[in-house]
DNA sequence: TAGACCATTTTGGTATACCAACTGAGGCTG
DNA sequence: CAGCCTCAGTTGGTATACCAAAATGGTCTA
């Protein structure tokens, strides 16, 4: 399985990362040749690609050509609130953590949400904040909610992940109120309030999902145009 | 991807209705020599399966055997408040609705919800009683929740159902419980109260999730055990 | 010149042969 | 008789050849 994790892997950074624009083709046999390796291999990442979404297919049944999921408007909305209750979930389960193990937990939350603070105030690049952002919502679900919320937070997250790199920019302004939020979600673990914990956290995501449907209405739906504007000069190759 | 699919469903059917008991082993070729395919199909179900759970894997890296997952209390409880929080989700959307969509929505759930009333007041059989309470929760979720949803749902509520197959006479007992929290969710979705359709489907799954846990703590971790005692006479083959 | 039609190419799906790693049972040895 | 070792069988992974269907692009005709 260790060849089909590394395609898999490497075509989900692409995609993640925009290399491949939403709505670019991705062909089995260009795929192949770009890993060296043979289709059954490349074959398997792409089927799991597809199923957790990262791919889609268009045409009828029968033959389906590949592309890069498309980012839309209503797609964001939804995956930022299906990420919004998974991590729900492992906040109302880090709130029940015995209090011991939730100290711990909380120490780290607050490190992490302290270090995103002074980054937003600081300016320091976007890559850095990302990444904090993602540190701190990590950290109350891997090792905390059950292998199976743990396994769906990691194949859909990346996904919102999608969204939240295009509109970099925009999103950024809101840190401050991010960082009141994990706030919430960490003083409600802290207290050992599931309810409140689950709340916090379905409400921070809540909310950006609102902040991101109303960049993208404003904006306009970025990516899938992307796609026409060919042609260019030496970009790296925006399909496979 | 037809055939794929076959193969997808047929497995899946088995091992929801517990015909491939949990731990049973799962081979490939086994599965070829059933289904009369090339592994090549055969192999995309699989992985599919085990990518959503239905199937996991036992032994190191590098080789691994497929066995049907088994059904222990800490997953049984894990699922379904995944499914619950899915249902929420959807609740959420359905409370949503305009006016006139959700008074259709609500029409048809007071329907199914006065069936399965009946059914359970007179005892009709428990393949019955299942397909209401499946039906009632399918009508909000199906054409009502965006696309991700629905499709996690259908992965995922399946998983859910081997363990509501496998207790159910236990779980029948709470089933007038259930009618009533139907009702809240209905009533909920009816005044247009999105806050409270997503709480009253997530305390449902919750209360249910309950109930199960404490019937495998009573009865024990059933089905990891029926491998083991083979060699029984004529069954179906318990193993692929 | 515009449109339709046909051949070529490209696509994903399938079957199959080969491979390395692990399992387990049997025999051999002390 | 116990323990170890070897070897065959089984498993999943990989490469590859073949296939049908659909997109593509060019040409021929009205």
């Amino acid at each position: 399985m260790d060849n089909v994790s590394r395609v898999y892997h490497e075509l989900r950074e692409l995609i993640v990362a925009g290399q491949l624009p939403p709505g670019a083709r991705v062909a089995e046999r260009a795929v192949v040749a770009r890993m060296g390796l043979s289709r059954t291999p490349v074959r398997s990442a792409l089927h799991r690609l597809q199923q957790e979404g990262f791919i889609g297919s268009v045409g009828r049944a029968g033959d389906q050509r590949l592309i890069v999921t498309p980012l839309t408007r209503g797609d964001g909305r939804e995956l930022f609130l299906i990420v919004g209750h998974l991590e729900g979930l492992a906040a109302r389960e880090a709130a029940s953590l015995p209090a011991d193990a939730r100290k711990e937990l909380v120490k780290r939350l607050r490190a992490v949400n302290r270090e995103l603070a002074v980054a937003s105030r600081t300016k320091a690049s976007p890559a850095r904040l990302f990444d904090l952002d993602l540190e701190f919502h990590e950290t109350y679900v891997e090792g905390v909610a059950g292998p199976r919320v743990v396994a769906l937070h990691r194949a859909i997250k990346p996904q919102s992940e999608r969204y939240a790199r295009l509109y970099v920019n925009v999103l950024l302004d809101e840190l401050p109120t991010s960082v009141k939020e994990h706030e919430m979600i960490t003083s409600a673990i802290a207290k050992g309030n599931p309810v409140a914990a689950q709340h916090a956290a379905e409400t921070n995501w809540h909310n950006a999902a609102a902040r991101l449907a109303a960049v993208i209405a404003e904006h306009g739906e970025r990516g899938i145009w992307h796609v026409l504007g060919e042609g260019r000069e030496g970009r790296e190759r925006r399909s496979l």
